[in-house]
RNA sequence: CGGGGCGUGGCGCAGCCUGGUAGCGCGCGUGUUUUGGGUACACGAGGCCGCCGGUUCGAGUCCGGCCGCCCCGACCA
């Protein structure tokens, strides 16, 4: 990577000090704000280097967390055959929300929704032995929806990004622990976003199935209500930390997310709803979505393999979805104040900023070049010829955990001020012991 | 898809009703000034007023059509 591109006074940053008149939502307007994204139609965003840089840091973690539970990650194409669609029986169910297109030769293709019957017709011409199974495959790929109505910027855009995983198993019994394992892995996934993501049961939608979880991330702004148990508020992860293969401790875990009361407003009961000693009610923000969905795909599209007693059977299989680029916009909504983006340390663009208050100062100077250095490409350099005012909001706006603001103040007798994002705390500190804190 | 609204320099907006050579604030450039929370002053650059057609001596403004974008609702990772 190249450093240069860390300074501020270099970098295409495009901060705003007035909000664009589309944006509503306070994700919308802090991602144009702080220059992470720029729309280039409905629905349809150009990320620019700090955003992207958010979404390949949420997109690692989410690749991390899939690879420690054995899925193997690939990459499929974004446009597909009509044909293949024709094979589930999907193309002419699945409505206008599918981008339809043709080639010159008039060949019927669609921009990919999602890949069940793509990843379904390479494994039935790859797999043929029970022997091969159980299969988990994901892939992080840019998806189309052509929905009625874009809205909240990248949280409901048309184009975006998404992991989705598929589970092959021999029967029921596996393909269960199969959603068990995705839903260990999606539960340290947002852990280590930073965020409380809590599984609710949900409908299985257009996809089918009955076996189903919605993951919501509880938001003030978030779009739909729901009603959970408050045992989820302080719930204790330190037991997600086992192995995957263990069978015992994938239930117990399984059984510890499913049991405390959680639903959003289409599985809502409010029988069930009475029984919950501490209530908790709020707005959330859908993240994940977890299906089994058994012989779905397998039945129409002839998915067959050889089982221990060689007769052919269909394999059970599931599929694991986390939306991508809305998880930037759904952290967003829960992590920001009146000044701007509160990035959680996981997934914020740079760790620190560097704020040089007085460029062509020596002292200044030489502090902050020797802090960039340091951080090799992880901090922001605010090397602008501005106000110091300018460097501060923008640096709130933009949501780095860390602020090291080098002044002319200190800088003369060695000393910085670091500026917690998150907590607003202030520590005058030597230029080591801000290193230190900062880890 | 129903309902509503908006398209005027990079951003936020006024001008349109009542047609007469395009304006304000921010941002940008130059200079002076200021120097720890968006400094002040001066000068300057930047606009087929969304597009097409019509009415008119003359259209940002009036009329028609089209396109784009936003908001509310029904629908979704």
């Amino acid at each position: 990577m190249d450093p240069i591109a860390m300074r501020l006074s270099r970098s295409l940053i495009p901060t705003l000090k007035e909000t664009p008149s589309e944006a509503q939502i306070v994700s919308h307007r802090l991602m144009l704000r702080a220059g992470l994204v720029r729309q280039t139609a409905s629905g349809i965003y150009a990320w620019l280097p700090a955003g992207w840089r958010v979404l390949q840091n949420i997109a690692q973690i989410v690749r991390e967390e899939q690879d420690r539970i054995g899925a193997q990650e690939m990459l499929m194409p974004t446009i597909q055959s009509a044909d293949l669609w024709r094979t589930s029986g999907r193309y002419d169910a699945y409505g206008p929300e599918m981008l339809r297109l043709k080639d010159r030769h008039e060949r019927e293709l669609l921009y990919g929704p999602t890949n069940e019957e793509m990843l379904t017709d390479i494994v039935r011409q790859t797999i043929k032995s029970y022997r091969e199974l159980p299969q988990a495959l994901y892939h992080i790929q840019w998806k189309f929806r052509d929905e009625v109505r874009p809205r909240f910027g990248v949280m409901r855009g048309r184009e975006f990004l998404m992991k989705d995983a598929y589970s092959f198993d021999l029967d029921y019994a596996g393909a269960v622990l199969s959603y068990r394992k995705m839903m260990l892995s999606y539960m340290r996934t947002f852990q280590r976003l930073g965020v409380k993501a809590i599984p609710m049961e949900a409908d299985s939608g257009p996809i089918g199935g009955n076996l189903s979880h919605e993951f919501i991330i509880l938001a003030a702004t978030g779009e739909s209500q729901v009603w959970y148990d408050a045992a989820f508020e302080d719930m204790d992860f330190s037991g997600s930390n086992f192995a995957h293969t263990s069978e015992a401790d994938l239930e117990r875990f399984f059984t510890q997310m499913t049991t405390p009361y959680a639903a959003t407003d289409e599985k809502h009961d409010s029988a069930a709803w009475e029984q919950v000693a501490n209530k908790r009610e709020g707005r959330g923000i859908e993240v994940g979505h977890i299906f089994y969905f058994g012989n779905k795909y397998s039945d129409p599209m002839g998915l067959k393999v050889a089982g221990p007693d060689g007769a052919q059977v269909a394999p059970h299989m599931g599929s694991y979805g986390i939306g991508v680029s809305r998880l930037v916009g759904a952290l967003i909504e829960a992590f920001h104040d009146e000044a701007g983006i509160k990035w959680p340390d996981a997934v914020a663009p740079f760790k620190a900023a560097i704020l040089n208050l007085k460029v062509g100062d020596i002292a200044c100077d030489r502090i902050s070049e020797s802090l960039y250095a340091h951080f090799a490409g992880n901090a922001l350099y605010d090397d602008r010829e501005d106000r110091a005012g300018v460097k501060f909001n923008d640096a709130d706006l933009m949501g780095h955990p860390w602020q090291i603001v080098v002044g002319p103040r200190g800088a003369a007798a060695g000393t910085v001020e670091l500026k917690r994002r998150a907590t607003g705390e202030k520590q005058e500190l030597s230029v080591e012991a801000a290193l230190a804190r900062i880890g």
